[in-house]
DNA sequence: TGAAATGTTGGGGCG
DNA sequence: ACGCCCCAACATTTC
C-alpha cells in the first residue's frame, strides 16, 4: 500500500498507538489526520476547557510529528464527507483508527466505513467490550465477577508495548486548517497537555517512593491531598494509553515490597478496570446515555427545581465540601473523585435532581468528560446502574468531609468565605454562634449561605421518592 | 465507594 | 455482695 491515512481520535500519542503503527507497517506514506468534528465541538455538553486542552494537545502532538519528519494535518467536516474526498484526492488505500465505542462513535465510524476502507485497531480500553463477556455471551453487568473475566487474560509488560515510530513519512503539500485557538496558555494549565507530561506523571505516580501508587489506597480518597495520578484528562484524550497504564500498575505491583504496596496498587488497577467497565457498559447498553439502566427506575418522580439546581452548579448550597467540590470544577474542569460522589450524592438524593442534569452539567465542565465514566458514575450514585449503589445508600455531606477532609483544608482552598471558619466548625459553619460568626467575619446567610435543604429532611424525602417505585 | 436506627454487651456508679 | 441502671462501644439490621 502506498498512502494510509491514521485517523487521530481519542489517541494523542506517537507511543504504543497500535493504529498508527500498522498504519507504518502497510504504507509507504502516512498522513496524520485530526478532524473537527462539528457534531463534537459544536455538541451542547462539551466544554471550553476539555476543548482547549484537545486544541492544545493537538498543537503538541504537531510538534512531536514533526520531530519525525512527519506532521498533522486538520480538516474541518464531517467525518466520512472528509475522509472520502481526502481519500479520493490523495489515492488513499486505508484508514486505520482507535476503536470508540461510544454511540456517536459508532454511528460515525459506521458511516466511514460504508465509504473508505476504515481499520480499526486496538481500542481506547486495553480490552475490547465483546471479549470480556460471560459464556453465554452476555455482558456482565456486576463489577466484581466482570473485574475477574477482565483478570483472566495477562497485562502486557512494559517492554511490550509499542515504541514511538522512529520515522514517519507524509506527503508534502497537504492543506491543514489552522487549530481554534485554545483558551488560555497552556502553560498556567492545571493539566499541561500532551503526551510526554503523561508519561513524566505515570511515571512519578508509580516510582513515587511516598503517597504515588503505593499511598494511592490511604489517599486517594482525600481531597486535602494530591493522592490520586490526576492521569483522567490523559486518558481521556489517549496522550496515554490504557495499555501503558495497566502495565505501569502491574510492574507496580510486582515490585510491592508489602501486603500494604501490593493491595494499594491492585485498588488503582482496579479504577483502571472500572473504565474499562464502564466502556463496556456503554458498548453493551447504549441506552444508558439516555436513561437509566434499570427500567423500573426511569419514571422517578424528580423535583427538578431549577434555584437548587444553580445553587448546585455555582457551589453556594451552603454545605461546605459540596460548594467546594463544585467550586473546583468550576475553577479547574477538574474535581476530586471522592468530591464527585458527593456532590452527585447530593444533587440527586438531597436536591431531587434528576441524575442526567447533573452528568450534562459535569460534561459541560470536565477536563476529562467521557460519556462513558460520567455516565457510569452518575448513576452508581443514582443507583439506576448496572452495579449500582444500593438506592438508600446516601452520602451525608458533613460526614463525609469531616472523613475526607478532616481539617477543612479543601473547603477552604476553594471556598474562601470559610477561609477563617474554625476547624470545629468547617463542615458545619451554620452552627457557629452569632458572636463567633462577626468574630471570624463569616455571616451564615450574608457572606456565606446557609443550607438550602436540611439534609435529614431531603433523605427520607430521597427514599419515599425512591420507595414508590 | 453510606449512614441511621436498633440491638447487644459490659464496665462502673450506686443504693 | 448484689442487682439495677446508665451509657459508651461495638455489632447488626434497616433504609
Amino acid at each position: 500500500m502506498d498512502r494510509a491515512i491514521w485517523w487521530i481520535r481519542r489517541d494523542l500519542r506517537l507511543a504504543d498507538n497500535q493504529a498508527l503503527t500498522e498504519a507504518i507497517r502497510q504504507a509507504k506514506e502516512v498522513i496524520p489526520l485530526f478532524i473537527l468534528d462539528p457534531k463534537l465541538i459544536n455538541s451542547r455538553n462539551n466544554s471550553e476547557k476539555r476543548l482547549s486542552f484537545l486544541y492544545h494537545g493537538l498543537k503538541e502532538l504537531d510538534a512531536d510529528l514533526r520531530k519525525l519528519g512527519s506532521r498533522l494535518i486538520v480538516r474541518r467536516g464531517n467525518p466520512a464527507k472528509t475522509l472520502a474526498q481526502l481519500s479520493a484526492e490523495y489515492l488513499i488505500g486505508q484508514i486505520f483508527a482507535e476503536a470508540d465505542f461510544s454511540p456517536y462513535a459508532r454511528k460515525r465510524d459506521t458511516r466511514v466505513a460504508a465509504l473508505v476502507r476504515l481499520e480499526l485497531v486496538g481500542s481506547l480500553g486495553l480490552r475490547h467490550p465483546e471479549t470480556v463477556i460471560k459464556d453465554d455471551g452476555a455482558a456482565y453487568i456486576v463489577f466484581t465477577p466482570y473485574m475477574r473475566a477482565w483478570k483472566k487474560h495477562g497485562i502486557p509488560g512494559r517492554r511490550e508495548l509499542l515504541p514511538i515510530p522512529e520515522r514517519i513519512n507524509t506527503p508534502d503539500g497537504i492543506d491543514s486548517e489552522q487549530l481554534p485557538e485554545p483558551m488560555g496558555a497552556s502553560g498556567e494549565m492545571q493539566f499541561q497537555p500532551g503526551e510526554r507530561e503523561a508519561n513524566l506523571r505515570l511515571e512519578r505516580f508509580v516510582e513515587s517512593k511516598r503517597g504515588g501508587i503505593f499511598g494511592y489506597g490511604d489517599l486517594r480518597n482525600r481531597m486535602d491531598s494530591d493522592g490520586t495520578s490526576g492521569l483522567s484528562p490523559y486518558l481521556r484524550f489517549g496522550m496515554i494509553s490504557a495499555r501503558q497504564a495497566f502495565a505501569a500498575a502491574n510492574e507496580a505491583i510486582q515490585l510491592a515490597t508489602g501486603p500494604e504496596d501490593d493491595s494499594s496498587a491492585q485498588t488503582w488497577l482496579n479504577e483502571l478496570v472500572w473504565r474499562e467497565f464502564y466502556i463496556s457498559i456503554l458498548y453493551h447498553f447504549p441506552e444508558v446515555g439516555k436513561q437509566s439502566f434499570r427500567p423500573e427506575m426511569r419514571e422517578l418522580q424528580w423535583a427538578n427545581n431549577p434555584d437548587d439546581f444553580n445553587a448546585w452548579e455555582s457551589g453556594a448550597t451552603g454545605y461546605p465540601t459540596v460548594d467546594a467540590g463544585m467550586r473546583q470544577l468550576n475553577a479547574t474542569g477538574w474535581m476530586h473523585n471522592r468530591a464527585r460522589m458527593i456532590t452527585a450524592s447530593f444533587l440527586v438524593k438531597d436536591l431531587l435532581v434528576d441524575w442526567r442534569l447533573g452528568e450534562a452539567y459535569f460534561m459541560r465542565q470536565l477536563v476529562d468528560g467521557d460519556p462513558a465514566a460520567n455516565n457510569g458514575g452518575w448513576q452508581w450514585t443514582a443507583g439506576t446502574g448496572t452495579d449500582a449503589a444500593p438506592y438508600f445508600r446516601i452520602f451525608n455531606p458533613i460526614l463525609q468531609g469531616q472523613k475526607f477532609d478532616p481539617d477543612g483544608t479543601f473547603i477552604r482552598r476553594w471556598v474562601p468565605e470559610l477561609q477563617t471558619v474554625p476547624r470545629e466548625y468547617i463542615h458545619q459553619p451554620w452552627l457557629m454562634p452569632p458572636s463567633l460568626q462577626a468574630k471570624v467575619g463569616c455571616i451564615i446567610g450574608k457572606t456565606y449561605p446557609g443550607p438550602i435543604v436540611d439534609h435529614n429532611q431531603q433523605r427520607h424525602l430521597a427514599l419515599m421518592m425512591y420507595g414508590r417505585q
